[in-house]
DNA sequence: TTGAAAGCGCTAACAC
DNA sequence: GTGTTAGCGCTTTCAA
């Protein structure tokens, strides 16, 4: 496989080209300062001449570091590419990469072998860190490469202690702001559909929905909150339908994702009820795979490109550093009215 | 960056452990024949006892390979990772790979910047080979890898005369096909959507048409052919209102993407013509953006799975030889059918 | 079947 | 500023 074509140009070649010794070539290839300048620009019109492209695997060797990251998927996660979610994302960590010279890899991993796989590859240091985008409890992976020693950032957590650097939204943030907008609003019966309380994101929407009723002194009913059996338009209208016949009177509702209220909304409409004017929609602008065909109106949106950008930077800063310890940024939400009521 | 932790064991410590040579070590951790079995055995525990994973850089420094391939993807694909086509052709690609030593590596190109750091990272040798999802005419990648001796196989080929190896559905074949199912079901008047013309599987696909037609001693009439701005529903949608405005007794369409077609079919509901009894659809199963609301009820299969199974097939034959001339495959569609009509 | 030795092409430390 | 040198950790002959 593979064997490198024989004519390719060495530094060793370059630097004899341009009459000066390989530290040299090496200093300009790699922007070092303390080059004349002349000096430099022989070097770079030998490069030029020669075509020469430094060997990666040579860099790498001599210099322990491989200037690339992976971005990881796991299963689950692969309808999201096409989500404006995930498009934000990996946009905002390539953006955040433009002007250093890191590589970023997407690698998708499906199996317990690709898992072992991509550890592998990691720790024999064809990557410097690894970004993961998935924050299923169940993964094995997060713990795998922090036991690696392998810097790690992931996109959410999977529980209150997590364990390995992470980046989420403000979830509790947003759905209480969500929530206390609906109650400025003059909603007097507020429902909660939750998405399944086993996910830890699940649990912190769930949770800011009930400190803004404390706050507001209302009573947190239960019979107020339904929970999904996941975040998909099916369940959020199954929800819907269950708290309508709990509470005919109901004049609002916080989803926890945009397929669930997505849901809630079809399942309104379907009894002749009006929306926003009768009841009220609020749901996170949220990643999972089914978009809804019809988003609610209004939406607690995440900021995407900053959520990517500190991803990187937590990277880049744990891999300069030697090992430290793992650290968490929880960014703000943000209240996006699509309504006029 | 990324210093190799100080504790990782390294081959030469292996062999010491094992009290072996490090050539021993190496046909062991590769799977070499001409070691007995108890050395073998010895090796492995040692292996097992100092957590010992080879450095890739140094592998790949000496053995001039780096197991590993990238898929790139162009910027105008992105949204198509949550699409069907998409995500089966990568899943073939990795079943493919899964029984080798290569790692999958994703790429998202940009930019031209990202583009050239690209052809670096593999004329660097990070990567063995290249596989690229897009078919965009203008797209210099191709020709960047070509001409950089990195062996490369594209999915679709840009023109009649494609010099890059390329693995294509039988775009033609199967527009030819459904054609002929369209005449041989008694449609009479059989109209043809295209994509944009200046893309050659879209002009396949008209050829395709015009086979069928002249095959079966129709005369091909250009007022039934209405090309498509994209590739989109609201093109689709356009066009078969063109269609029926030029022929209002059409009672079949071959649409060049399942996009396509699902626009001609909400048209013809608006006219309340019915589908597939007043007038028959046929499109491709296609990897365009933005996915069918309304899929058409007949469509030409692509075997995607055999499509990324055959890129993987002739990128690893590219590999092994030593610059072979370009080859392409072309594969067989099937039509497949969901009506009852 | 195994060990020893010669690189692979680069970075970085150290001289000059 | 610039050249020289010593590795980085592995694969791969070549002997034994």
């Amino acid at each position: 496989m593979g064997r490198r074509s024989p004519g390719t140009p060495t530094l060793e070649e370059v630097a004899a080209l341009a009459g000066v010794g390989r530290g040299t070539v090496s200093r300009v290839i790699n922007n070092a300062a303390g080059v004349r300048a002349s000096t430099r620009r022989a070097v770079q019109r030998a490069i030029a001449e020669l075509g020469y492209v430094p060997n990666l695997a040579a860099r790498s060797l001599a210099g322990h570091r491989a200037d690339a990251v992976a971005l990881v998927m796991t299963e689950p996660d692969w309808r999201l590419f096409g989500e404006p979610f995930f498009t934000e994302i990996v946009h905002a960590v390539g953006d955040a990469l433009t002007d250093t010279p890191v590589q970023l890899l997407l690698t998708l991993v499906r199996t317990d072998a690709e898992r072992q796989r991509l550890v592998e590859y990691a720790r024999g240091g064809r990557v410097d860190g690894v970004l993961l985008m998935s924050v299923h409890a169940e993964d094995p992976l997060p713990d795998m490469l922090a036991k690696a020693g392998l810097p790690t950032v992931m996109l959410g957590r999977r529980s209150g202690d997590e364990s390995v650097t992470y980046v989420d939204a403000d979830n509790a943030g947003g759905a209480r702001g969500a929530v206390t907008h609906l109650l400025n609003g003059g909603r007097g019966t507020i429902g909660a559909i939750t998405g399944p309380l086993d996910m830890y994101v699940a649990q912190c929407r769930l949770r800011g929905y009930r400190e803004a009723l404390e706050q507001a002194g209302r009573a947190v009913r239960d019979s107020l909150v339904v929970e999904g059996d996941d975040f998909t338009e099916e369940s959020g209208r199954r929800a819907m339908t269950e708290l309508i016949a709990r509470h005919p009177g109901i004049d609002a509702v916080f989803a926890a994702s945009d397929t669930l209220a997505a849901g809630a909304l079809s399942a309104l409409r379907a009894t002749g009820r009006r929306v926003p004017q009768d009841v009220a929609v609020i749901g996170f602008d949220d990643f999972h795979p089914a978009r809804p065909a019809e988003p609610p109106l209004t939406t607690v949106r995440q900021p995407l490109g900053e959520i990517g950008r500190t991803m990187v930077r937590l990277l880049l800063e744990e891999m300069e550093d030697s090992p430290v310890a793992w650290r968490h940024v929880i960014l703000r939400t943000e209240l996006v009215l699509r309504e006029s009521a």
